[in-house]
DNA sequence: AGTTGATATGATACCGGTAACATTGCTGGG
DNA sequence: CCCAGCAATGTTACCGGTATCATATCAACT
């Protein structure tokens, strides 16, 4: 309590919490840096030091602070991904993709959801750099003007995933979401349809939805036919929204022979609603989906869709990032990973097809 | 490029990277930890001050260095999760309530997956206590000796979620899965229902689908129903494997009047089934499932199932760790959220109800 | 024998913040 | 007028690792 006149005792290490890489080297009767070359790359360290070294350290359970090591070595273990939103499943995919590749590179995913919002986006990005990422994942090529500037001047590298129209801030990995959704709608008019309808998520903030819509637009016009606004729908993310969208299709359009979707989201709960109403498919009216969700494959019938590498733009980001992490060099800017148009029975099929 | 001569300077700071505090400090000519007061507590600065402080943050565009800081406050604003796998989209809402508490209070949200064993459950442990997290979230209450041993001694508080039946590490948060399943089951009965199957997920590393298995034998001993080990069957998480089982189930037990599902994507695939084959639900068979996903609502008919508070585990998780990070007075040891049985079109009503 | 080079290890400063304590200036009660 | 007490700010050491350079030992070569 009172120090009774004497001086206050030098200030001294306050040892916090964990065991630290000291302990172990006394423990083994080296220094501290035999240690940590011992962790970092145990060729570097004699055969019988090494002995010591593990036994100690398994001895008091020290487990490395990346927190230390992260400041002294200007470098983490962490990358940092902005999504959408992780309930939507391909989303989910991806992060596991990510997630795998990384943690078997020993490094750690930081996670966040923009919701669908680039001024949420920036401050995340915001939030993400000042943790110091070895490298950062974000979704789209759209992103607001202060978020783009903090990507491009960031020292880590960065991956844009799920589209690769526009040239990359750094580096992007994904597929031609315009050619797909162009693909897909000229298949259909291949398939006979001339009457078809859209349900696109809002392209505002969404550029995958955008350049679908516009693929869309493109086949539509490019084949000659009617481009009508009233057989075009907005839904956000739902089953729900896709069947309401369906339903108002179905209500006020009763020409349409066929409902483009651009996610199988919509095109599950659109093809439930069409169930719903007894309206048959592929009979009374053709849906097709987008993302190839493994419900399209059970739904009865099969849903049309486009099968998209959304497990691999985890797989190949990661990568990737890891590659420009280990070495400075660069590697691919653009990564075009595909896309597969799958007809199945949910719409009559394309006359080139079978 | 030779130093000719001239002994080596004496090494001096090499700016890595991104501006730092004492940048900000010198353009606003003030000390480095005035910064510091100001981006933590800007009230113990004064007004004028925090006013050139602000400018020269905005000036150089300074983003704290996180790594720093948490080595120096000895905490981190890191939360970290593991999970079983962030595809089941039940995790999937669970995290998204995890990140919309932590974001809001400053907190990032580490990821990773276990893939349901226990032993990956425990290096992943391991790999997050590494980063110093401020608290963590694992799934379950069964651990590895390993795993439990680590979060018992680990610092940070610990979340147990999805589960609340036994005594937790630190605290837990979910519902109880043998009431839910047990309730169910015991619905069903009262339904009318008497030979009842089940497709459960593998029990093993898996405690809530462990406890789901044992709240149906339960029920159907408690209600002096025969058990049969055919009319059980075990189901990976993919509507694939439910339709599987659910094959399987029709063709060698005709005499099951309804299926009980552990979890809504046995139900939806086995559902499906069902469709394929032409067997009436709920004329032919009964089907329930558990969780509540959306799309139990939107399938016709709409399927009973267990409503499960997937997102406000997350939220309430992220909660309790942030009361606990604040104040380290000891909040809830074990938060009951509930559940609710959901009596849809895909089962007779149990009599008790309507 | 002296030199060279490779191998193994250590000493020290430093990463970019903050904790703890010190200092300064000012206000107001005695 | 003196000093306690508060407000605002500064000084210094330290967090737990690693980068950098230094040192020690020993074999091989000239």
């Amino acid at each position: 309590m009172n120090s009774s006149g004497v001086m206050a005792a030098k200030r001294r290490r306050r040892p916090r919490g964990r065991t630290q890489i000291r302990d172990v080297a006394r423990l083994a009767g080296v220094s501290a840096i035999t240690v940590s070359r011992y962790i970092n790359d145990p060729g570097k360290v004699a055969e019988d030091t090494r002995e010591r070294i593990a036994a100690a350290i398994d001895k008091i359970g020290y487990i490395p602070n990346m927190v230390a090591k992260g400041l002294s070595s200007n470098r983490t273990n962490i990358v940092a991904a902005i999504i959408p939103t992780i309930t939507n499943s391909i989303f989910a995919a991806e992060v596991s993709g990510l997630s795998d590749v990384l943690k078997e590179n020993g490094h750690s995913l930081l996670i966040s959801e923009s919701g669908y919002s680039l001024e949420r986006e920036a401050e995340l990005i915001q939030t993400m750099i000042a943790q110091r990422p070895a490298g950062i994942v974000v979704t789209g090529q759209v992103h607001s003007e202060r978020g783009a500037k903090l990507l491009r001047t960031v020292e880590a590298p960065v991956v844009e995933t799920w589209e690769i129209g526009a040239e990359p801030i750094d580096m992007c990995v994904g597929f031609s979401n315009f050619d797909a959704s162009y693909r897909m709608v000229t298949g259909l008019i291949e398939a006979g349809y001339r009457r078809i309808g859209l349900i696109c998520a809002p392209i505002t903030a969404n550029d995958r939805a955008a350049r679908r819509r516009e693929g869309y637009l493109a086949a539509m016009g490019g084949a000659g036919l009617d481009i009508v606004p009233g057989w075009m729908r907005d839904a956000k993310f739902t089953f729900h929204e896709g069947a309401r969208a369906m339903g108002e299709l179905l209500d006020d359009h009763t020409e349409l022979e066929a409902i483009c979707c651009a996610s199988d989201i919509f095109a599950i709960g659109g093809a439930m609603e069409c169930q719903r109403r007894g309206v048959r498919i592929p009979e009374d009216i053709g849906i097709c989906g987008f993302d190839d969700l493994e419900l399209t494959r059970m739904f009865n019938p099969p849903l049309t869709t486009v099968h998209v590498p959304r497990y691999e733009i985890g797989e190949k980001s990661a990568a990737m990032l890891l590659a420009r992490i280990s070495s400075e060099k660069t590697v691919e800017r653009k990564v075009d990973l595909g896309f597969e148009i799958v007809w199945r029975g949910s719409t009559h099929p394309p006359s080139s097809s079978r």
